[in-house]
DNA sequence: CCGATACGCAACGGACTCGTTTCGTAAAGG
DNA sequence: CCTTTACGAAACGAGTCCGTTGCGTATCGG
């Protein structure tokens, strides 16, 4: 929410004077994305570096934003990307959609920012990160959940499933892949292995 | 290794003078401990902040280590946690005993802080990164592939099991677990839980 | 045209960190 | 005792970033 939306809120009237520029307001936040992208912890963010890449006055940014915190949530809360369309037909098919999205998004610098940021600076900015879990995170996180119990009622999924561990082996197991595995993309039929190993389990069967 | 080290190398000459005080240098690694665990990133450490901490002039540290990297690689280092004994006798077993591992470190600020660097800061330092997993990482690793092998051969785990992705779903589920549990400390059966998890599956039997 | 507001730019004082140097003192060996 | 090295403390010049202010210009409504 930025400082302009806040003054006008509920007065329909239009302020005098030049309107702000939505060009420096998409600036802005790209230069933010792009700066957490390239490696930049919230932490060594600077407003000046910021300006600087977005060809903008750091006026315009504090004229917009009281501090970094409330930029860097604006910014991140731009990235939610939209949940696929599941079909309900499979609870495998869909968790595979599911977990692919993390894939295609560990491949690009901006994704990657997002769970570098989540990941490491939850315990310093605890506020911040619950802003952020509850637009981008949460949504998804039902999304699983709901696939999940309807595996369930349709017995693809054994009865008594804990539905904690098993978002925690699938959402985790790609984290892992994410993060640690060899550079380069990831193979494009990941996600379905993980699922499959996953709903399969790692013992041999009786 | 420290420039002390690096210079006496070979010669077993004691050199003159008043020799190190190992009290500093103990005082020295852990501020740098405490302050990485207190949610501090390695950029935003600072040398005067460290020597602060530890009671000791910043002469005392530049004395030691040429820069910042090498002393927070010297101070990761000092965590190399002892893999625990493993018996050998079940494949199931060894593992829960290897992830209780993350489950105890996570309980503490020290365990913790590692996760972080590590997750956090490896696109930004990507040689520290390297030193550092080849050193503590990289042993658990291979503990835990040499287990499920073990494992395989058996009979006790899938002969067709393939390693990296049984890798990822045992210590990915945990680490999805200490990152983003609610607060407070993981239940103590978390290992056997996510183990039987892993080990089972998630799909109905046919 | 006029008042109001936003723009980019440059500069400010203050705070912080860097890596180095200087100081007086402490602890070892010869 | 004397040399050598390490110690903690303090200060240094250089650099960065902060949040603010002033400047001349651009863009809106009236």
């Amino acid at each position: 929410m930025t400082i302009q939306e806040t003054t006008r809120e509920g007065t329909g009237a239009r302020p005098a004077g030049r309107p702000r520029s939505e060009k420096a307001e998409k600036a802005i936040i790209e230069a933010t994305l792009d700066l957490i992208a390239e490696g930049m912890g919230v932490s060594e963010l600077s407003i000046e570096a910021i300006a600087s890449k977005a060809g903008v006055g750091k006026t315009t940014i504090y004229r917009r934003w009281s501090n970094k915190e409330d930029l860097v949530v604006d910014a991140l809360a731009t990235l939610r990307a939209p949940l696929p369309p599941l079909t309900g037909e499979s609870a495998r098919d869909d968790l595979i959609t599911l977990l692919d999205v993390m894939r295609k998004e560990s491949g690009q610098a901006r994704g990657r920012c997002v769970m570098n940021v989540a990941m490491s600076e939850a315990d310093r900015h605890p506020r911040l990160m619950e802003r952020f879990m509850k637009r981008s995170v949460e949504p998804r996180k039902q999304a699983m959940r709901q696939t999940l119990e309807r595996g369930v009622t349709t017995g693809e999924l054994r009865a008594d499933l804990d539905l904690d561990i098993a978002t925690a082996m699938l959402t985790g197991t790609m984290l892992h892949h994410t993060k640690w595995a060899p550079a380069g993309d990831l193979p494009v039929d990941l996600a379905e292995r993980v699922v499959d190993a996953v709903m399969t389990g790692i013992a041999a069967r009786d």
